[in-house]
DNA sequence: TAGGCTATGGTTAGGGA
DNA sequence: ATCCCTAACCATAGCCT
């Protein structure tokens, strides 16, 4: 409890670049997913307009936008506040609709797909594993303690799955100018970085941000579940 | 112990519009702060480029860019990331004079013309004093104390003044950049928000968060005013 | 590479000035 | 609207898997 404390916990950094390399990487990633959640709370909360771009430091680009990036550019650069013309943020919509930005959905697009499938592959491994063992056809308290486990873990599994899987259907369902910010590789281009528009009701962001264990927990209705019961396995 | 509540401290909020108006300006105000730290904390620690524009409620503008909120766009609207292009930087933080910072250098320059006709009115009053009395014209060994001493002053003060209009001479001849087109006084913008454009290194991007009730600093100076001083004790 | 864990370190909601 | 204060609440650095 003295000068020699050594937990394993948070410790406090110096605020300079991080001279390692991998662990600024991983630093890059946590700290650009706490902005955009911060960022997007911002919006719900204030129910202000708010853009973002960040370029990782391998050159991808990450942007967040409410109600779009592209607008709020246009609002920035022509110095007019997006409260004042209902009008301009059609007619901006629709113009802002450019090869560029064209492109750039149809490279995350080919991120979501990619994704998707591979998440696919491993649902279906998933269901083969189940129905390898028949076990989920049992009764639950025929189950011995192992068993509950494994339940358990591929149901949070399957859960998981499903969220994603969920909130990809929604998003490519929804408005025109709404699309996620994902994380992929764009093969089909050689524009070396990733281009990644994102803007979309404050509401549909919340999914992105839980990568947590418990994660998405209201797309089961399970909204009480919260957030206290973190380290822990248990969701039932 | 859990009953009585303490009630200070931070309670939990719903992640949707705050419905009362004055608890939403001040969290609005706290968490764009937080917001603009966190932004520039990401900069600092992963050397990325970020951009961040939010607009207020009320309709102002509050913008971060690293290394410029301009650039940033105008890489984000062509999709190339800003690292590859050095070239690019160059010409963008040329063309990146923004109409703000135009303005900045205008009322620079304005400054320093009414302060060199103040200058010049003294120099000229003075001069016809010394005509007047024609004292300089005397040989010098033939003055009395109290004329050496006037003799002294006005050398001193022509031999500043001369310095000065020389400073004020080479100012206006540095910069490659052409010289504002006149976009007029500062005061001639009647557009009801404040359209804040930053970009400075990332140890210089403190004065960034205190936006605080007047400033915009960059307009009542170059660059090197108050780096220090923004009246927030203890912030870094 | 990414995700999970845990102990801290930071951030911030609500009050009050 | 901004500052201080307190107590939570949350984010996250360093490890592991």
């Amino acid at each position: 409890m003295s000068s020699g404390r050594k937990g394993k916990g948070r410790r406090k950094i110096e605020m300079k670049k991080m001279s390692n390399e991998s662990n600024l990487q991983v630093t890059f990633s946590k700290r650009r997913s706490g902005l955009f959640k911060k960022a997007s709370e911002l919006c719900t909360l204030c129910g202000v307009d708010v853009s973002l771009v960040v370029f990782s430091p391998s050159g991808k680009t990450f942007s967040f936008g409410h109600p779009n990036t592209d607008m709020i550019i246009d609002c920035y650069l022509s110095q007019v506040p997006p409260q004042n013309n209902g009008t301009l943020q059609f007619i901006e919509a629709r113009r802002s609709a450019t090869l560029c930005e064209l492109n750039a959905q149809l490279i995350q697009l080919n991120n979501i797909l990619d994704d998707q499938k591979k998440h696919e592959d491993k649902l279906s491994h998933l269901r083969k594993a189940a129905e390898d063992q028949l076990w989920w056809a049992c009764p639950i308290d025929g189950m011995d303690k192992a068993r509950l486990e494994l339940l358990k873990q591929a149901l949070e599994d399957l859960k998981k799955l499903i969220a994603q899987h969920n909130d990809r259907i929604a998003i490519q369902g929804a408005p025109t100018q709404t699309l996620p910010f994902s994380v992929g590789n764009a093969s089909s281009f050689n524009i070396s970085h990733h281009h990644q528009s994102n803007s979309q009701q404050s509401q549909m962001l919340a999914p992105q941000y839980f990568q947590n264990p418990m994660l998405e927990p209201h797309l089961f209705g399970l909204n009480n579940m919260g957030r206290g019961g973190y380290g822990h396995p248990g969701f039932f």
